[in-house]
DNA sequence: ATGAAAGCGCTAACAG
DNA sequence: CTGTTAGCGCTTTCAT
């Protein structure tokens, strides 16, 4: 059952188990017949190195956490991706943890009982307050991901929401759009995700002279299409009368697109519609998805590069980074109005 | 910088390693007072148990591996999110691998190097056949998911695709479908999955006594949405008449819909469409898909429990096991034609 | 450039 | 019910 070690190799090669271990980690001095002679018995016997000894003997896992609320959630789905294929460059391995969304998710994986089993931890918490997450001192390094309000004294990065925010309501204006709603907010306890977007959303009304009418936005019960759909159905009842909604994602973009198709309102002419996080699903929908695009993987890298000079032992103060983004242009907002 | 060991709290609570050892792991007999006075120690200690450590000592990692083409499709995505969540019910934890959909990532997958990482895998594959699959004898016991003709020798669970298919097939034609058509199988080398499927939706055409056509099948360049639309398109430019398509998975039921709407072909009065998987997105999607719906989480916990009776010694022959499906109906598809 | 031996932190016989 | 001790398989000084 057992697969042979380091020992079986070092026995069949006649040398000891240092020169194996050499050969394995691929260490420079030794000499090219040594090399050759040890690897052959590596090959006969089919010697596989046992990483959790490796683990053991050198206190470096080689697995980074990576944690947030649900895989099944698209954008989780597309970070779990990049991060996996990233995590590579960096000789890490990922390990996904979900926090279900909840409070008792986040802090259960903060205080996670079991040591040694990563040497620190991508984490983008939507419950968690700042102070709460600063105050746990955690076991490992951690990096925040998200648009969190994030404590002083960790590292977080995340894109300029309001910028983004910005833009996309720009484009919009730009195309000659006038009565702008805003879609996909909480309808209690607005998520800092949402309040972020919502300033740029207004910021760049103001730019143009137009000033925000907070009847303009729809709450919805949880980010959700379904919710998004009955949410947009009922202000449509109620006499909400927009030309373009900036969504606050993906799926409430999907949401929204549904409702105003069952309203046999025309996307973009009558109305466009823009998300957020330009998944994968934003160029299959109909219209496709005109939404703001981050960039995951330049974010990810430089998180994960952060992450890896605190486990190298850097302690100084918090560092806070933005990741780009851009505007990806698709057909629920083209660039110039049709008719 | 390193913890606290076992040691250290069973110095400080003057009994052995073993005792301290003991209560860590809950184990039955060991009087209340020493287990408090020993909890007492752990706590002021902040003690950690170190999993790698342990994994050492036992042998068991405690982890197995799921692997798949990639997490970003949506069927995965929700296999890999409830893997998660049901893996605690066996204290396991999930490790996702990604095989990129090739063939090489594949073959990386079962041969990889590092030992000792998972006590076994479950695994999807995409492109390696059952005799390759079957010959490669890893160290660890595997079981496969999914549509792959597996070999006798490995277990193997899986939703029927064919009764599946002649279900929703037959569902069509209970709605007064006449001339369905079936969309996304691949153009060469079709899959397994695609194979399966289109037999069970010949199949049910065949029992209501209608001969399949092969003009009424089209097939696209990749399994993705955007690729199906524009296969669609053609078709439809070329004279393909359908009153309902049987999609191979929710991805190419998307792309469908969209190459429709595009034709303002209405959906379902003028063509019904299902769907394969049940993702969320079928409930958003407008209309919102009829879909074959897996019972995932059925699938996944059966497979759990095949593999952990490997784990634990089993040696006999493969298991083939089937879990449970249904059909989602919604409005793709309704139960009653609406013109 | 290679060998010998001492851990890494925990578990599991085996005693007591 | 609790203590002692020998590993688990690898890395890593320290010699040579």
């Amino acid at each position: 059952m057992r697969g042979p070690r380091l020992q079986d190799v070092a026995e069949r090669a006649g040398v000891s188990m240092k020169t194996v271990s050499n050969v394995v980690r691929d260490y420079p001095h030794v000499s090219a017949a040594m090399r050759e002679r040890v690897q052959r018995a590596i090959d006969e016997l089919g010697y596989r190195p046992n990483v959790v000894a490796r683990r053991l003997a050198t206190g470096r896992t080689g697995f980074v956490a990576v944690a947030f609320a649900d895989v099944a959630i698209p954008y989780f789905a597309e970070l779990a991706h990049v991060a996996s294929r990233r995590a590579q460059d960096f000789d890490y391995r990922v390990l996904l943890e979900e926090t279900d969304d909840t409070l008792e998710g986040e802090r259960a994986l903060i205080a996670s009982s079991e040591a040694g089993l990563v040497d620190g931890m991508l984490f983008q918490p939507s419950k968690m307050s700042a102070s709460e997450i600063a105050q746990h001192r955690s076991q490992i390094p951690i990096v925040l991901l998200g648009e969190i309000p994030a404590p002083l004294t960790m590292d977080h990065v995340m894109i300029d929401n309001v910028a983004a925010a910005r833009e996309i309501t720009t484009h919009l204006l730009d195309s000659g759009r006038r009565r702008i709603g805003f879609v996909g907010h909480e309808t209690t306890a607005l998520s800092e995700t949402s309040r972020q977007r919502i300033i740029g959303y207004q910021e760049a009304l103001a730019a143009a002279g137009f000033r925000a009418d907070p009847r303009m936005l729809v709450a919805t019960a949880s980010i959700d299409a379904a919710d998004t759909a009955s949410a947009v159905r009922q202000a449509l009842d109620e006499g909400w009368d927009v030309d373009a909604v900036v969504c606050r994602d993906d799926l409430a973009a999907m949401g929204t697109l549904r409702a105003l198709h069952e309203r046999g309102i025309r996307v973009p002419e009558d109305v466009a519609v823009t998300g957020w996080d330009d998944t994968r699903l934003s160029a299959v929908t109909f219209p496709s998805l005109t939404s703001v695009s981050p960039d995951v993987d330049a974010l990810f890298t430089r998180a994960m590069e952060l992450l890896l000079e605190r486990v190298a032992g850097y302690d100084g103060v918090g560092r806070h980074e933005i990741a780009p983004h851009r505007i990806a242009i698709r057909e629920s907002a083209p660039s110039v109005r049709t008719t």
